[in-house]
DNA sequence: CGGATGTCAGCGTCACTGAGATGG
DNA sequence: CCCATCTCAGTGACGCTGACATCC
């Protein structure tokens, strides 16, 4: 799996059930890229695509059972990486870098 | 221009003319690259690449008057999107973000 | 001989654009 | 009518791999 497929099963599992449109937001992912991501994570079994009935333009995006345990498995590897890479700071310098990162963003 | 032409002709600013592959290190950017870069910095007239008549394997990369020219006018523009980007940021905030990311570095 | 250099072709990922069809 | 949604095709940038010929 790539980095999209980890914002979207993250977005779905945090923001819950949505429009691919919605999920794209959420995730940071345009649109176009959307669609193929989910492709790929359909094929996994990762995620459902039902049509929205209330509105027919619409697709509501669906975590799956698979989904959340690959979530999981995904998120104890970015610790992994997030450890080795943030290795030479202490805790408060971490807390110091994490804070002002998210005052950029 | 893109970022692997700023970054070769900064490279070639700092530590002088070199072979491709000190260029490269240099820059951090992988041989096969550095390559199609010079080509378009070439055609653009902001570097030499000569001949090593002393190590026939080598071209030694020089950095030109208009590539000089070239790297100061970008280095205005990634001055202004580096304000705007860390404009939430105050000066000391700012230095101690470049502190702990070039600790991670 | 091992190792460095320059070059080329190709691939994977992220990110974006433009267009089209459908529907609110 | 305007606007949102989903989809597809294409492009650009960055980064890397494998291979090859050449030369130290």
């Amino acid at each position: 799996m790539r980095g999209y497929h980890y914002r979207v099963l993250a977005a779905l599992d945090q923001y819950g059930s949505g429009s691919q449109a919605d999920v794209g937001r959420e995730a940071g992912i345009d649109r176009s890229d959307v669609v193929a991501t989910l492709n790929d994570l359909l094929a996994r079994g990762c995620v459902r695509r039902t049509p929205d009935r209330t509105d027919r333009r619409r697709n509501v995006v669906s975590i799956t059972r698979r989904g959340r345990a690959a979530l999981e498995r995904l998120d104890v590897g970015v610790g992994r990486v997030q450890d080795e890479l943030l290795g030479a700071l202490s805790a408060s310098d971490r807390a110091a870098l994490i804070r002002l990162l998210e005052r950029l963003a």
